[in-house]
DNA sequence: CGACAAGTTGAACTCTGTCAATCCGGGTGG
DNA sequence: CCACCCGGATTGACAGAGTTCAACTTGTCG
């Protein structure tokens, strides 16, 4: 949330920054309709944002690491119009929408940032608005994760699948069977190595070339 | 664009736009690559935009009508992400970037205006984003159409379908084959009359209800 | 009138979802 | 300490929606 800021900034900032947390798998940053006043950054563990459709029928939106920002699509509308949920201890900290938005009149630097962290988002969706089969999309994953958790400051090639399978699958809009399946291939052509929530990437090479045309997108 | 704001900052923004067009079918607004300068609004015509990816594949991004904000995505970068294509003759206006967002520090209710535009474009990918079925995803996107035509003061039961029908295929993760053979179902099932790129929604009920998970997710 | 692009139609195939059975690991209680 | 259980994960068989490929039709424009 910091980089890019200056120290006048930074100061102002603190002001307004209040840190959460812990929290433990399963306990809920917010949820849809609470009242929308702050967006938020991980600082630690992982968050799931998802919603619940009309048939009751979940969609996970999207799994957010330490360095991320969340309830940003908040900022259209008085109530959060999703929810998000802890998946392991998780440390945050909340920015108040309100008064950061008024800081941000004031600091030209903050306003383009929040301006820059709202237009990525859009383009995000990527991985899931394309019709790519469900090889491709695991390798954008995987190759996504990666270079996320890389960027944080995490092993690009080792780490925790933090979210069940059937998050994975549901995040993917593929069945908790073919996640499962399209590991198991992975695995057995020497990409990855997988055991429960372990994972290696092996192959980085090949994922990428299947990713590509996800991420290149 | 100008909706909700007062009549000052209507006054100022009048300094910083610049009317262009008309564009005709094939024109482009900007490309990837272009230096990142202005949004824009569409004032008349279709505006589709799209990407080229690694293996030279198009991938339609959008349709933009009259009143639409264009070049949203490219804030986060110095370069627009993606190309804009007039589909019929297209008349804009664009707001040089830099000066909206200086004006936006001083006038609140511009940069909150802004700050919703982003946050709402956020949300718009659930049509592509599900796993739903090339009926409900037209449904969706005929209902979508008329909706976004009515709000702009158009007709919302009979239009022209300003794009080819591969572009509406590739918008909704489709065959072009498949496009044709559900709308030649929709036609039997007395849901729409289509003829070349005239189209008249006859049951909009039926047609909401199978775009109704779509449009509510 | 003819040629080309866009659109439509038909038939075979493929990927992925669904359903059902089974496996596995972690936690529980005896 | 070990047997038992339960939920998540895996595996296999099968069916269906949609793609692909190819042929054909239609409309448009020179």
């Amino acid at each position: 949330m910091a980089q890019g800021m200056d120290k006048a900034s930074l100061g102002e900032l603190h002001m307004l920054v209040e840190h959460v947390g812990p929290l433990h798998a399963g306990d809920h940053v917010f949820r849809v309709g609470d009242p929308f006043e702050a967006i938020a950054a991980v600082r630690a563990g992982t968050v799931k944002t998802y919603i619940i459709d009309a048939n009751g029928r979940e969609h996970v939106l999207g799994f957010h690491f330490p360095g991320e920002v969340i309830g940003l699509d908040g900022i259209d509308g008085d109530t959060y119009p999703c929810n998000a949920v802890a998946l392991d201890t998780v440390m945050l900290c909340r920015f108040s929408f309100p008064k950061i938005s008024v800081l941000a009149g004031k600091l030209p630097g903050l306003q383009q940032h929040l301006f820059r962290l709202l237009s990525r988002s859009i383009g995000r969706a990527a991985l899931l608005a394309g019709d790519w089969t469900a090889d491709e999309r695991m390798a954008a994953f995987l190759i996504g994760l990666s270079r996320r958790l890389e960027a944080r400051g995490f092993s690009p090639d080792r780490f925790q699948l933090t979210m069940a399978r059937t998050d994975i699958a549901n995040y993917l809009r593929l069945a908790p069977e073919t996640v499962s399946r399209v590991l198991k291939r992975f695995q057995r052509d020497g990409m990855i190595a997988v055991d429960r929530r372990e994972l290696e990437l092996l192959d980085r090479v090949q994922l990428e070339t299947l990713a590509g045309p996800v991420l290149r997108s």
